[in-house]
DNA sequence: CTGTATCCCTTAAGATACTG
DNA sequence: CAGTATCTTAAGGGATACAG
């Protein structure tokens, strides 16, 4: 996360809130189902550590994209969701990952760099 | 860019095509026009350094998603442009665009992060 | 279960000077 | 004009141990 704005484009504002590498995984997988709780979001989203996890949660709900709920329980439960906000950035993001899908294995494929 | 695949989804494999600081404005700035010669380039996408501009579309080039074409005169010429599957990619991502168009304000506006 | 707190490492990115 | 070559800094990310 760069300092915010002023943005050239577009573009450059949306990579803002969800670049980096697991933003776009995080939202996806909360995208699918209606709530998650940490435990199975770090489950959900493979090989991500617990210290990201909760750092990339907490600006995405600063960034108004997930909702958090605490349940005051033993033990205890928080359920992560998106948010109205959140899903508009996930509808268009949509055709992005159809692209990536399509040209999954061309792009997996490439040499790798030095 | 970070070692190639597998992705856990599309969108993953696209932005490590298109992450980073820089591609997408290059692309963006590609995509108005037929070509643009190295320098245009530099002006175009403001604030971008030399070896920066220079390193990102080498890897674009590679990537297939910009074509390099050298014409040999004094001064040397050099002009880049989009291929179909750049093209193929900026279409993909005009949503994403249009909804950090939407939204810049308030992606520009959230406090600064410590 | 849901996080915090450190420490460390790698990579991305910026500054500057120079070359064919 | 179109790059290269270094050096340096900043940010992102990962490992591990611990706490409420």
């Amino acid at each position: 996360m760069t300092a915010h704005g002023p943005y050239s484009c577009g573009l450059d504002a949306a990579l803002d809130i969800v670049g980096g590498k697991w933003k776009s995984l995080i939202l996806w997988a909360l995208a699918e189902k209606p709530t998650l709780r940490f435990g199975e979001l770090r489950r959900e989203v493979a090989g991500i550590t617990e210290k990201m996890l909760i750092q990339q949660l907490r600006q995405m709900e600063a960034d108004g994209l997930i909702h958090r709920e605490v349940y005051r329980e033993v033990p205890p439960r928080v359920e992560y969701s998106v948010t109205d906000f959140g899903r508009s950035l996930t509808d268009a993001l949509m055709p992005l990952g159809d692209w990536g899908e399509r040209h999954m294995k061309r792009i997996a494929n490439r040499e790798a760099r030095l």
